[in-house]
DNA sequence: CATATATATAAGTAAATAGTTATATAATCA
DNA sequence: TGATTATATAACTATTTACTTATATATATG
C-alpha cells in the first residue's frame, strides 16, 4: 500500500494532538459516528468548554470538520485531511467506541427536541 | 493485514511521546540505524542531558531498548515492545532520515577514538 | 419578544513538559 | 592512578497544556 509521508513538523503535531486521552477517544467516536458537543458530553467527565476546546483544536488542525445543522455543530472526521490516511493508520489500533455511542445514544440528547 | 488493538490510554501515552518532534526523529533515526547519545547529538540543537532525558522516557515506555558497549550506551527501538507494528506503522508515515544519519557518519563521534 | 438550548470564547490556574546548568557515575586510556 | 569521555541524574525554570468558571453568541420555541 501506498503511504504518505508526511512533514515531520506536521506528523509530530498530529501525534501531539492525538496523545490526549480525551482527544484520542473524540476521533475514535468520530470515526464510527458524526456527533455534536452535547453528545459527547454524555461521554467524558468534564465541562462543555472543555470538550469545545479540544474540538477546536482538533478543527485547528483540520482533522475534524464542523457540520451546522439548525442550533447544533456536527462534527466528524475530515477526510479532506492531507493526513487522513495517516490518521486512520492510527485509529485502525485503538479499541472500538461502541459502548461509548451506546452511552451516547441511551440519553440521546440531540433527539431530546424530536427533531 | 492483521492490527493489535491498543488499549486507548496506552495508544495515547505512546502517541504523545512521538508527539515531540525531537523525540519523533530520534525514532525514525532509530528506525534505521541504532545510534549513542553523542552520535544523536550531531542532529540535534541541545544539551546531551536534553537527548538522555529523550531515551529515558522512551525507554521508560518500552519503545527503544539500550546495549552497552564498553562507555557507550547504543539505542535501537525495542520489537519486543507490545506496540512495535502500532509504531511501525506510524513511522513509515515519518520521512526517511538518511541525511540526518549522514550528519552522524560525517563527524562520527563514536569512531574518534578508533574502536 | 423572552426564555431555553447549544456552543464558543475569555480569563484564570494548577500541573505537566522540555529545556537549561551543575554534578554524579562509569568506563577507557595514558 | 589521574584525566578524559560518555551518559545519567538532580534541581531549576519558562512555557505549554488541560482544565475550570463566567460570559457571549446564536438558534429555536412558546
Amino acid at each position: 500500500m501506498q503511504k504518505t509521508v508526511v512533514e515531520l513538523e506536521k506528523a509530530s503535531h498530529v501525534l501531539k494532538l492525538l496523545g490526549d486521552k480525551t482527544r484520542l477517544t473524540i476521533m475514535a467516536i468520530l470515526k464510527q459516528r458524526e456527533c455534536c458537543v452535547c453528545e459527547l458530553l454524555e461521554v467524558f467527565d468534564m465541562s462543555q468548554p472543555a470538550i469545545s476546546q479540544h474540538l477546536r483544536k482538533l478543527k485547528d488542525a483540520g482533522l475534524v470538520k464542523e457540520d451546522k445543522r439548525g442550533q447544533w455543530i456536527y462534527y466528524s472526521l475530515n477526510p479532506q485531511n492531507e493526513l487522513y490516511d495517516f490518521i486512520q493508520d492510527i485509529l485502525q489500533h485503538v479499541p472500538d467506541q461502541t459502548e461509548n455511542i451506546r452511552k451516547i445514544e441511551e440519553t440521546n440528547p440531540t433527539l431530546r427536541c424530536g427533531c
